[in-house]
RNA sequence: GCUCCGAUAGUGUAGCACGGCCAAUCAUGUCAGACUCUCACUCUGACGACUGGGGUUCAAAUCCCCAUCGGAGCACCA
């Protein structure tokens, strides 16, 4: 057989390693793939998806990868300056630095000029209809009298509506596609509008009187830029049914698409950028990097790592199927990565101060690693800090291990009491001891920001070191060490 | 109301385009155990799913129909 057919064993064993992640790509000619966020708030979690996949499989392919800003509402969806920025230095920090950025408000010329063209061939129009108007005709498959209104008529409609000689509301430009079209979501659809609301970008601010809408901006984006392949949201499948008029009009390919389900994380549940931004501003945030938050500034700065991060949204794949989904995945993908590298440090949160009678003052003496070799030092007194949490647990008489130092029986719970009872690490595994750790009571202040709340507590010296790097808080969790300030050391929680 | 998607274990995913190899993959989770001077890591084992009903067929997770459930669009938001 395998003389005979070797390449049917070989799709066997192909077919018995079940395809990882995202599916094979089958596309003729150059892949060029764009992400296109609105830059409204900072990219979030399911901005990264976006962000991994395009770009993942431009690398993949040997394709271009372009992030382009859909900017081109000033009003409702109003831009924001330092977004901008963000989403390229998250773009990088994720690995996927774009090959092209393009940002739709520099580019409304090009939609204009688009649009003359459509309206000379008959297939758009200026449309003063009120909104309400226009669906109760459209509800009922009717067109309004301006859809059949000459060309040289809307040009010249066209031409005041850009000049500013209109009011907002008062008219737009819509693409005909076929009014009695059985979804109603497709019929004559708003190309432009008008917004006297200044663009945010300084470059941009009152120049233009007339926007033009994402169905628009991005189908002739999209023609443009050379896109060959479009991945976006399931919300967005009617676009494409929309956009096709205007390729059909301009005699322009349309890009293969891709579709992929609604993403709820269970940590955040539904947060709106809006709703985010006013949150912040009240304060109920600390910032968009604030902990609690589905940003990706809020996962750097708790020390999720990018490789963590890219894994997780790549073998989440592409489906259609709405997801929600938890970060325990992400967290567990991050552990991997960082458990082997993160330095051990005790941190007693809630601390209870604890006189050891007996005790001699030393230098208690741990491994950074548990599996390597290097040890720090803790020198200590006659009195230790332990956890509340810890000590909620004691039982009198009961005796225990203080991590790295040494054994002590507890001799009385209010006030807690304890006496020095040895050095001995076999008694202890013996008896199948509690180990719990400790500090000493001059030790460092340390405060963690974390999802679920404010830890403040006592850590070892020497954690200023670990600056801007990842730490294991012996039975705490995995920290990342952010600053120093007024001799507090504030970490932000990894995960567990 | 009209229209478009989707549905595999707690979660996410493989398998579905070409029906049999699927008593259904992998990861995560949970539980139990081993290891360990951490409730981390590692290792071992267990748990757990084809939404329902019809049909086609020798044979259906896979094809068809209906139902149910979920999501989305019908905006001068993206």
């Amino acid at each position: 057989m395998e003389r005979l057919a070797p390449e049917l064993i070989a799709e066997l064993k192909e077919k018995k390693e079940p395809d990882k992640g995202l599916p094979p790509l089958n596309i003729k000619g150059r892949l060029v793939m764009r992400f296109a966020p609105n830059p409204n708030g900072p990219p979030t979690i399911g901005s990264s998806r976006g962000i991994i996949v395009n770009s993942e499989y431009t690398k993949k392919y040997g394709g271009k990868f372009i992030i382009r800003f859909d900017d081109t509402d000033p009003a409702t969806k109003r831009p924001m300056l330092e977004a901008y920025d963000w989403y390229l230095d998250d773009c990088e920090w994720l690995g996927a630095k774009p090959d092209e950025v393009v940002i739709a408000s520099d580019r409304i010329l090009k939609y204009y000029e688009v649009a003359r063209q459509l309206i000379e061939k008959g297939s758009a129009y200026v449309c003063f209809c009120e909104q309400e108007e226009f669906k109760a005709l459209k509800d009922v498959k009717k067109a309004c009298l301006h859809r059949d209104e000459e060309i040289g008529k809307n040009l010249e409609s066209w031409k005041k509506m850009i000049s500013g000689e209109f009011k907002e509301q008062e008219a737009v430009l819509r693409i005909k596609t076929d009014i009695a079209h059985k979804d109603p979501a497709i019929r004559d659809w708003v190309a432009f509008r008008i917004i006297k609301t200044p663009h945010p970008r300084h470059e941009v601010g009152g120049k233009y009187n007339v926007w033009p809408l994402l169905d628009f901006e991005g189908a002739v984006e999209d023609h443009l830029l050379g896109t060959t392949l479009i991945i976006r949201g399931k919300d967005l499948a009617d676009s494409e049914i929309r956009q096709r008029y205007v390729y059909k009009y301009m005699d322009w390919k349309y890009p293969e698409t891709m579709h992929w389900g609604r993403v709820q994380i269970h940590e955040f549940g539904k947060l709106s950028t809006s709703g985010l931004k006013k949150a912040i501003s009240e304060g109920t945030y600390t910032g968009w990097d604030d902990p609690r938050l589905p940003t990706i500034r809020a996962l750097r700065r708790r020390g999720i790592r990018s490789e963590a991060l890219r894994k997780f949204m790549v073998e989440l794949g592409l489906g259609e199927t709405d997801i929600s989904l938890s970060l325990d995945t992400l967290y567990a993908e991050n552990r991997k990565i960082v458990d082997p590298v993160a330095n051990r440090y005790f941190f007693v949160w809630a601390p209870v101060e604890l006189e050891v009678e007996g005790a001699e003052p030393k230098v208690a003496k741990a491994p950074f690693h548990p599996s390597r070799g290097e040890m720090r030092e803790i020198p200590v007194g006659t009195k230790v800090l332990i956890c509340q949490s810890d000590v909620d647990n004691l039982k009198e008489g009961e005796r225990l291990r203080l991590k790295d130092l040494y054994n002590i029986q507890v001799t009385g719970i209010s006030p807690l009491t304890a006496r020095f009872i040895g050095t001995d690490m076999d008694i202890v595994k013996k008896e199948k001891g509690r180990i719990i750790h400790w500090a000493p009571p001059d030790g460092q202040k340390v405060r963690v920001l974390s999802p679920d709340g404010e830890y403040s507590g006592i850590g070892e010296r020497g954690l200023e070191k670990e600056l801007d790097k990842v730490v294991q808080f012996e039975r705490f969790g995995f920290v990342r060490i952010d600053s120093v300030r007024d001799d507090e050391v504030l970490a932000y929680f990894t995960h567990k």
